[in-house]
DNA sequence: ACCGGCCCTAAGCGACCGCTCAGCTTCGGC
DNA sequence: GCCGAAGCTGAGCGGTCGCTTAGGGCCGGT
């Protein structure tokens, strides 16, 4: 079903563009601190001994707490943004290209749930001025998609009459799988991903792809 | 498009049962202070405050700060299982029932987005013995619109291989309404509605009602 | 051998948290 | 006129929060 983005870019542990090693180590302990119990239930000292570190070793690495979530929304932001363009960007009509998009950012948010949790529920959590700063990337991630479905509609593949609801509704769907997929339940992120890419191909109306035939 | 369950008992302010006066501003008030910045990072000086009362007025009412979370989660529950329960008993096929369901409760999570934030997204600051109370409410919603979409693959109306992840999915769409609908944007809760029920209409493979075509 | 910079810790500061308590006011029943 | 219950407040308790500070090991360069 998919050509490009299988695991574009290292899906174990993509935390490798931080470093030093201890900054890194607190950056992971506090992205599963906020998935655990969120932003505000989560306390410096937790995420200290998460790391294995004293509480004051935070504050050598990060100005405040803020910036913790501030640097893991925006590298989560990126590799969402990457995972998107990469699949808008493959080859094939837009009914391919919108189930790779789909089954691709799917899978991100259940196979790598805890950062994505953080990343699309935290945000109100930021101030105002690094809110802002996620909020154009999400802008931009609301483009890619949209733009596959227009090419959609412009092509004939798509039966749309509400491209902006619909993109609305597509994104809407990809990102609350963060909120209830379980790593113990009875589905893996790929089927997931299946699951919404038939689905999501369903609303805009396109015929299904051969394979599925 | 719809029958039933157009304002289903009271649509202004539906808190007329909570008693006394005083018990309900605080709870209206804890409503409003947790969808704009969640549970734990809201003051119980801060609930008192928007309620025109001294911090201490708060614990004549209500053992705990949790305690009024547990009202508002439990009171927003019944009312969504209420709304799905008048569209899912109404007359007319699985495909008229589904789009009645899906509008009212997107209706619902739009238009009292507030409540709704809470009683989604606020379950985790739940103890265990009360969450597990609102999981089961839960399942029940599940229930709910997992009868319609059988009852319509039954019947032949719905082409749906995997009922359990469309239901899934269905009630994710509905539910992640409330994160993003904004008061202020250019779509009323109505529209976003009518746009939803025929999404997931073509996401069952139904065809679309007569009204439409 | 000595130094300066880098990480890190133990201790703790001031602020604010959820929550309590003694006492004040209000009001219906008699 | 008096009383007890109900609703509420001002003051504050113990605890925990985010964050700071002083200083200790470690290490490569000289």
């Amino acid at each position: 079903m998919s050509t490009a983005a299988e695991t574009a870019g290292g899906d174990i542990e993509p935390w490798e563009e931080v470093t030093p090693d201890a900054a890194r180590r607190l950056l992971v302990a506090a992205v599963e601190a906020f998935a655990e119990r969120g932003y505000h239930a989560t306390t410096t000292r937790d995420i200290a001994g998460r790391a294995g570190m004293s509480p004051a070793a935070l504050y050598i690495h990060y100005k405040t707490k803020e910036e913790l979530l501030h640097r893991i929304s925006r590298i989560g932001h990126d590799r969402a943004l990457g995972i998107l363009r990469t699949a808008s960007q493959g080859g094939g009509g837009a009914t391919e290209r919108l189930a790779d998009a789909v089954s691709s950012f799917v899978r991100w948010h259940a196979g790598r749930r805890t950062t994505a949790r953080v990343v699309q529920y935290e945000l109100d959590a930021l101030g105002p001025e690094a809110r802002d700063e996620i909020l154009a990337l999400r802008r931009r991630v609301d483009a890619e998609v949209r733009g596959i479905i227009e090419d959609g509609v412009a092509s004939g593949e798509f039966d749309v009459p509400d491209v902006h609801g619909t993109t609305l509704a597509v994104l809407s769907l990809c990102i609350d799988v963060a909120r209830w997929f379980n790593v113990n339940g009875p589905r893996t992120p790929d089927e997931v991903g299946a699951l919404y890419a038939d689905l999501v191909l369903r609303m805009v109306g396109a015929e299904p792809p051969l394979a599925q035939r």
